[in-house]
DNA sequence: TGTTGATGTTCAAACGTTTGAATGGTATAC
DNA sequence: GTATACCATTCAAACGTTTGAACATCAACA
């Protein structure tokens, strides 16, 4: 038992204790072709010595060797936000596939970890780098030394198709037309809208989506039940404006029956404001959410969302970047826009509206329905 | 500007477009003490030639060479708990003021997807590992290629210093007790429990502590009010077991007027199953949870509970990790058990008692207090 | 004239692995 | 007897970097 003081136990510790050339160890034990004109009971040998050394390959050697990583960056812009966390096991998924490596990095909102970790990913010399990132940051020189090494790369949560870069998200568009023709649906005509910061990228998209079910059900949303986050990078702020803007509403005196936020993070901000004013959810008011984050499903109510196909978005980003970087050199076809659908996830926080709750007269809601999901 | 067709920019093309030697072009770039020697024009030079090329050093050589990666394995059991990201920063910001990088994996609660990866991370030569996992798995080999290849390790959520793996996590024990107190100083008599799965290590710690606080209040809890959560490992199962566990507690027709959740997912659980029996928390029944993760933040009712300080455990748990990994070689100290103390943190899902909820008749509960947080 | 010392730069070996080419066998075919 | 083919193994160079030792030049000192 050759144990080494210090330091990993390499292929030429193996090779020696076998009485063999390190050639030919490294051919067994990476299985390189060469290894079917070695004899049975040899890489029989090679491998049993290898298990009990605890011989792992030094990766590092082997990727200056072979001149692939077998890795593909992740870069997430806040790996806390709970959107991340679906995305990012799509791609492990595919990367598995793939016999590839995903190495994360969480920027933490943080623009110098950002620049920090891209860097780190190509002195890792990944093959490739999937952005995650649906806040808009200004991409100065951060993108230009990733093309200068030629790393492909894709983007999710943002459309970058503009950079050429691949690019895949929810349709916002058609989520928040969904949410907004759930309301009408159920029969809601007043409707509080909460719009996204300005800096984020969804913020449009589905707003206009909301405008647009609005206009096809002849309703007209109130500029004074209108609303915006402010731009924060704080997850937990769409909460607190949730709660702030909840106040708002009911401080105008204007009647609603439902209200649409942002993501569920608001939504929860907004049940928590409108429950402290006395008022009941979905009894005197609907909440709809977005993105079907767990903490809108554990709350009570579960909150209607509309839920984003992260996990398969991520799938499909990664699907992308592989293609990419299997066909680095050739010419890289045009960066294509993914959109994918989003789904409407029915929970407690909406029903049918009974009256604009203008005074605190509060009754039990009807029992609650057994959530579907 | 030679800009190359494939491949990344190396030394050498530095070296070659600087007319240097790549030692010197490497010395520079390194920022190595032989530098000094180099006159600073000549420094000057061959750092613009690198940016200007967009050369990044190859971590993968430079690791061969230096025999050292800087690199500390992160192996998370589930990264999708909330429990982890906390931890998972703590970590970074220890790691970071060391200039050490973490390579992150996340083993799905799937054991082949937990040796798959620390496989990875001992090939990766990371210089130490940090587990993040409170469930109980059985280490076969898993840690004896750790430690044949002497790589240091330290444990998170799990008191591992029988196997002399440093430890860090929280006092259950004292977490436990906290809850329980809480519930007597606000009055609470009959309080039903929930206790942990078998397989996690907190279960019976927490469940001690809670005893030890009532034996000390001189109460009892009645075993007909005792449940245990079954053991799996979907993070969504507390949610499950808790509105079940609820419903169990109200068909037993014992009275009580608290629930201890054995973490905050299992509380949320709780609260639903209440809800929807047409009991409000805290006016018919406090519930209190453990861990403090968002969702309890952003519920409403917030959901009170026991914080666990999951950064400063990272940050510890970092901190000790790369004290081994500095004296390797050294003989390595006792495995020391770090136990940090947990903190009530007081929402609006408990209250002092008002009557036990035998029946259906629900008064509007006192205006919700803000929430301390 | 030789020694020391500083300055500015390069040589060459090493890190652990892979792999095309080469080696020395043995068997089969011509 | 010599090609040809196959088998089992090894040689040696390369991947991109770092670094102790060496080199060359010049200045000052003994």
């Amino acid at each position: 038992m050759t144990k080494l003081e210090r330091g990993h136990v390499t292929l030429s510790d193996v090779a020696r204790a076998c009485h063999l050339s390190v050639s030919t160890v490294s051919i067994v034990l990476s299985e390189a072709p060469l290894s079917r004109h070695v004899a049975e009971a040899t890489r029989e040998r090679i491998r049993a010595m290898a298990a009990r050394l605890g011989y792992h390959p030094d990766v590092h050697a082997r990727s200056l060797r072979r001149r692939r990583t077998q890795t593909i960056g992740v870069l997430a812009y806040d790996m806390s936000d709970p959107f991340c966390i679906p995305v990012v096991r799509g791609i492990e998924e595919a990367l598995q596939a793939a016999q590839y490596f995903s190495l994360q990095v969480n920027a933490q909102t943080q623009r110098m970890l950002f620049d920090r970790y891209l860097r780190m990913l190509l002195e890792r010399r990944a093959e490739g780098v999937i952005v995650i990132a649906s806040w808009v940051f200004e991409e100065t020189n951060l993108l230009a030394d990733i093309e200068k090494n030629n790393v492909p790369i894709v983007i999710v949560g943002r459309d970058l198709t503009a950079r050429r870069i691949p690019s895949v998200l929810v349709d916002n568009q058609a989520g928040g037309a969904l949410a907004m023709r759930h309301l009408v649906d159920l029969g809601h005509q007043s409707v509080a809208v909460i719009r996204g910061p300005d800096e984020m990228f969804d913020s449009k998209p589905r707003w206009e989506g909301i405008q647009d079910a609005a206009c096809a059900a002849g309703l007209r949303i109130d500029r004074r039940l209108t609303f915006q986050l402010p731009n924060q990078v704080d997850p937990r702020s769409g909460f607190e404006g949730g709660l702030r803007f909840a106040n708002e509403m009911l401080a105008s005196g204007i009647g609603f029956t439902g209200v649409l936020a942002f993501d569920d993070l608001t939504a929860l901000g907004v049940v928590r404001g409108l429950s402290e004013a006395g008022l009941q959810v979905p009894g005197d008011c609907s909440v709809v959410g977005f993105d079907d984050i767990l903490p809108a499903a554990v709350a009570t109510p579960g909150i209607t969302t509309i839920r984003q196909p992260l996990q398969k978005m991520g799938l499909l980003a990664a699907q992308r970047l592989l293609e990419a970087v299997d066909q680095r050199g050739g010419r890289q076809p045009k960066a294509r826009l993914h959109q994918l659908v989003p789904e409407l996830v029915v929970r407690t926080s909406s029903a049918a509206p009974r009256s604009f709750p203008g005074n605190a007269n509060i009754r039990r809601r009807a029992a609650l329905t057994k959530e579907a999901d």
